[in-house]
DNA sequence: TTCGGTTTTGCAAACGTGTGTAATTTGTCA
DNA sequence: TGACAAATTACACACGTTTGCAAAACCGAA
């Protein structure tokens, strides 16, 4: 059942020339040139054939397989697939493939594939780059250099790693813009939703400018670990929320919207009473109501900066070490107006 | 810079032995046995050397590289998200990696990266299957057929493709049921949202369950093409709705989150106005207000119905042409209730 | 015709691994 | 100790492609 396939020793063969010929002719290469007429010659008889380059061959001589490595954190649910699907159009555009995995550490029956089998694993596979969404834990930058260890030029995607280039959204400034138009709006118990312990942890930038925010203006932070960054992770804080902010800022959307619902379970108004806001300006975060206040993510801009990092590395340019792409608030109806009646307000 | 790899030449130069024993060793091949004694050197060398194999090599060797192609359709967005993850995982407990392929036809600067030139390309580098989300076009199976040409198994994931095996979501008994739901609640005036033109076309099967419905209770069926399911669709579409109809059926959440936000600013309530149906039970759509009634979609039962699937194929065995998996109606709070007040229904 | 130079082509090795077949070692029994 | 079988190992080739180097063909000029 299985045909064999169409090599380019066959197309040497009834061309009567050797497969070297026919390889140079098909790769347009210019260290030794093939005369136009075979090279026509060449073409219309591997077009006849339907030839198709064994590509796993290619790479194996050549050392390059066109192939990145995505090896994506687990946590954001939704948006991690959008951002995949942004890192697949943005490898197209430059003709690259991509083999993806996710690093995390789920209640799999193969636990023993965490970040560092999988980078091993691309790696093996011969893989040209590697884009990973770092997960920002301490020892990372050491993992990742053991098991790369200067074999392939890696991206770092979600945190720095120190000594590796990476693309960073600005969280931490994002989120300072967001305590501040908060607190222009008259916030002064304002929760954050998120995991950022001390200052590091997932979310740890945007922890970073929410606590600078809120000290800068001699209020008392106060931070809600969250978990997964799923919708019904707001939705269960909700509970411990009530009257203890009136403000609250989200590290994901759908924590956002699971704290909507909640709040509305137990009485409570958004805006009016609390206000709410969001990251990742997710597909449906302006179609909610009230529509969503989120921070700006673009998956996009993302993408194309880590792609054009990982062509500029390949290709033997020196890189910046970090590029930092910024966040905007987008300013909807989930934090109501300065001048909103807040009678409720204790 | 970049280090040279080791090699079981590397390993068999040290040990003394030829490199086809530290081969034999490391594979555990019964064809040749290899003594315990130079197994346990020859592992505690490989050890040392912290030699990885070359799987390039090894697949470029063997004929089966341990990766699969997923070759996924670009509409529905977040939801498509979701699906790549609970494929990349479900690939991981059979060990397989996966190569991620996007194939709709996006405004891309390379227009040449169609469905057809993605599964030439992933088969060109030696996947061991292919997992295709179809898109259910005429001309489809015929051009897998002369793509794939019987070199790697296929797997087809959205429709059906006449001579390949698949997994499909009998989303026609699915939205079959939910019609009925809505016209035992009293409902006449039902419409469908979602690409279904004459019965073929994206939305197919849930518009024939819808069609059928509808048809039986002696209804008039009415759809209204969709484009992208996306958010921003539902709520463009919502002005076309205003009192057409009394009940909607949305092919995905997000559509129906998008119609939520549009009926609201027209000062039409879900579900005492209009009821709403979505379909995909992502993680928002308990959440939003109303909680939405949906038809559920395993994303993960999917993926593993494929693997299961793709697995007996590539060991030989004979399968069934297509699995089909149900779905069920998850009712929530946006259809209401039989009792409901429908004061202002014409 | 011969020479030198340029263009075009062929030869052969290389990439790392698997595997069939032959050669070697080991072990057993007479 | 010798013979024979079994267990183990080595040799060599295959997989499809690229590529350095040498050989051949071509071309124009002397």
């Amino acid at each position: 059942m299985k045909k064999k396939r169409v090599t380019i020793k066959d197309l040497a063969k009834t061309l009567g020339i050797s497969h070297s010929t026919v390889s140079r002719a098909l790769s347009r290469n210019k260290s030794h040139m093939v005369s136009e007429e075979t090279r026509r010659r060449v073409e219309q008889v591997a077009e006849e054939f339907s030839y198709r380059p064994n590509l796993l061959a290619k790479g194996f001589s050549t050392g390059r397989t066109g192939t990145l490595g995505l090896l994506a954190s687990e946590c954001h649910e939704e948006q991690s697939g959008a951002q995949i699907e942004s890192f697949l159009k943005a490898a197209d555009e430059w003709n690259y493939r991509l083999l993806v995995g996710i690093s995390a550490e789920w209640d799999s029956s193969s636990p023993e594939f965490g970040q560092a089998a999988q980078m091993e694993q691309f790696v093996s596979r011969g893989i040209d780059g590697l884009l990973l969404q770092t997960i920002g834990d301490e020892g990372e930058p050491e993992r990742i250099r053991s098991v790369v260890d200067g074999r392939v030029p890696v991206v770092t995607l979600n945190y720095p790693a120190p000594g590796f280039p990476g693309v960073v959204l600005d969280f931490a400034t994002g989120f300072f813009r967001a305590t501040e138009h908060l607190i222009a709006l008259g916030h002064e118990r304002i929760g954050f939703l998120g995991d950022a312990w001390d200052g590091s942890g997932r979310d740890a930038a945007r922890g970073r400018g929410y606590f600078d925010a809120m000290n800068e203006h001699g209020l008392h932070p106060e931070g809600l670990p969250v978990g997964r960054h799923q919708t019904e992770s707001g939705y269960r804080l909700s509970r411990e929320i009530k009257d203890r902010f009136s403000a609250l800022l989200c590290c994901s959307d759908y924590t956002a919207i699971g704290v909507y619902r909640g709040l509305a379970e137990l009485g409570i108004r958004v805006p009016e009473d609390v206000a709410v806001v969001g990251s990742g300006d997710s597909d449906v975060s302006a179609f909610v109501t009230p529509a969503l206040t989120t921070q700006s993510t673009p998956t996009r801009g993302i993408a194309n900066a880590a792609m054009e990092l990982m062509k500029k590395i390949i290709e033997g340019q020196e890189v910046a070490c970090q590029v930092v792409l910024s966040s905007n608030l987008i300013v909807r109806e989930s934090c109501g107006s300065a001048f909103m009646d807040r009678s409720r307000k204790p």
